[in-house]
DNA sequence: TTGACATATGTCATCGTTGACATTGAATCC
DNA sequence: GGATTCAATGTCAACGATGACATATGTCAA
């Protein structure tokens, strides 16, 4: 900036008048600025400005475990839609499912003094740590899974009631040998809940519970496993409930290779295309991009000012009937 | 920090020394700054520190045209794991195809100083305000496109051979009249490039062009609807090719919806469960991940000093035969 | 005992920017 | 014509951190 006083034979100060149109500058002054500026291709410091001025700056952070899931995905774009609306900027990170690196992704965004936070946990991180900046009127939001050690806003699914319609649903055509395909680790909120659905969804039908049929596979590959697994047991199941996107996808795979037609599928968290796969896939659908929305509008009314306390938004499931899911028990 | 120096009773400088491990300092003092810092939860503020030291940051920005698109989030993916393994952080954020947006985060991570640019340039944009910062020596990395108006390292697929060799595919399986969805709008880069490698297959094989044959779609729907439109021509195609994955989607959605097992269809970049829709979806698959890599590493090499001249990456696609591409000509 | 040296800490200036206040000159008013 | 006002610009300090250099204390060899 000096630079380009220096140019036009003013003073900084001047400068900074003509680029956030503060005080009074002669129209023969701002032009000269302005042309030293496009010159001396000038870009204002942020990071500078932002100190001086005190003020966090207009960015917000946005925490997910995976850049490739297409599920944060559509997450991202949703938060991106609102945040965008704003004219504040959204900067995402991801954490690899890592607590660690959550944590240091999360210091990141404090450093760089973002206004507020979004954050997808991890499956074992705790954020106690967050204590002080929440206190501080940091506004931190939590998204899919809630916090771990303290009080905060949160947008889930409503897994539990989704899970539960989900198996229900199968148990309704007949079922009563139900695979569960669930996340790794085990103590990941979404399974748990997940987990709790078909239970709910097992107890009301008055089907016992059988633990040989509550598979675990973190990924495709492992999910498929998982099915396969499943599918050679001595008394296999009639159905499959996979408990999200990746164990969806694993299940399909496995029942495809293997040509079994006659094992039922309901998955939970929407595919694109599933209603091409043969048969179309029945899911419990999520709403990804909807969740992504209502965190940044809750974000934007606490930066807003608003300080009522915190809230646990639920985000309804739907079910989508296709023909997986309706395939009836063959014994 | 002023508070910690204040809490502890020692000067400002001590605190950074404690947290730099700069000079020497006491083992007793160190540990007395640490509690304090704990306690306080101090965050050192990174804009103050990199304003001081002058150093670009430890991030680098990536601008992406879409965040719900899988394909850009595997791109983000890959180019992540390799920028997390040399401890920096990466920054992301969504252009919506707009060019306007596009410039505006590009500035924003510009005031924002951070120490590398990748860029997925949307449909529209000209890059040539970006020279200033490459001259001065700021790495910049285009992605999937190449730079408009600027020399500027680039990492593309394959697009136009990948492209050639799908409908060779399908030339080979005694097709003739091909229809074509692609991109919007058709100026795009890899729009072009397809579409070109389209005309080079039809060319080898002296399959005259026919206009009628190509349409445009640039979401999932208006893919459909495109497909639709191809299928219900007087003439009406035997095979299609989709030009992206998103005009895949709508391809198989349409043909399934039609229940025209009858058509061919190969798509230009990999669909997850490809395989197991009906038919299998052959296609022509991109790295995405790859691509994020090649991307980051060059830019570290940037970043380490390497100054040879600005070079365009191309990686190749792989064709996968699955069943949609080899039914065979019906007339 | 003294000076050379290392250790632990402090002082001050500075990074790029802007808020608070000062200065200058010209126009306006009574 | 002197007071008042306003427009246009300048001066200085400060944001939070650190680099360069200074100071104070202790240790040790000559």
């Amino acid at each position: 900036m000096t630079d380009v006083a220096r140019e036009v034979g003013v003073t900084a100060k001047t400068v900074s008048r003509v680029l956030n149109d503060d005080g009074p500058v002669a129209v023969e002054t701002r032009e000269r600025v302005m042309e030293a500026v496009r010159k001396l291709g000038y870009q204002p410091n942020l990071m500078a400005r932002n100190m001086r001025v005190g003020a966090r700056d207009a960015a917000i952070g946005l925490v997910i475990p995976e850049m490739g899931n297409p599920f944060f995905g559509m997450v991202a774009g949703g938060v991106e839609s609102v945040v965008r609306a704003r004219g504040l900027t959204l900067i995402v990170g991801s954490s690899s499912e890592s607590a660690d690196l959550e944590q240091s992704l999360i210091a990141t965004f404090l450093a760089r003094r973002v206004s507020a936070l979004m954050v997808v946990p991890s499956a074992t991180s705790d954020h106690r740590h967050l204590r002080t900046e929440r206190v501080a009127g940091l506004p931190i939001v939590f998204l899919d899974r809630p916090a771990v050690g303290l009080t905060a806003d949160c947008v889930v699914s409503a897994n539990r009631e989704g899970a539960r319609a989900g198996v229900a649903h199968l148990i309704a055509h007949g079922h009563r040998r139900i695979g569960f395909i669930g996340d790794l680790p085990a103590t990941l909120y979404t399974r748990r809940e997940r987990f709790q659905g078909y239970r709910d969804a097992l107890d009301d039908a008055g089907v016992p519970f059988d633990r040989s049929l509550v598979e675990t596979g973190h990924d495709q590959e492992a999910a498929q496993a998982a099915a396969v697994r499943l599918l050679a047991l001595p008394v296999p199941p009639t159905a499959l409930f996979a408990a999200n996107n990746l164990a969806s996808m694993g299940a399909v795979l496995a029942l495809s290779r293997a040509g079994r037609r006659d094992v039922a599928l309901v998955g939970f968290d929407d595919l694109p295309l599933a209603e091409c796969l043969d048969p179309p896939l029945t899911v419990v659908a999520q709403d990804p991009e909807g969740m992504g929305v209502a965190a940044a509008e809750l974000v934007l009314a606490r930066l807003d000012g608003d300080k009522s306390k915190a809230q646990r938004a639920l985000v309804s499931t739907r079910l989508l009937i296709r023909g997986s899911g309706e395939v009836p028990a063959s014994r």
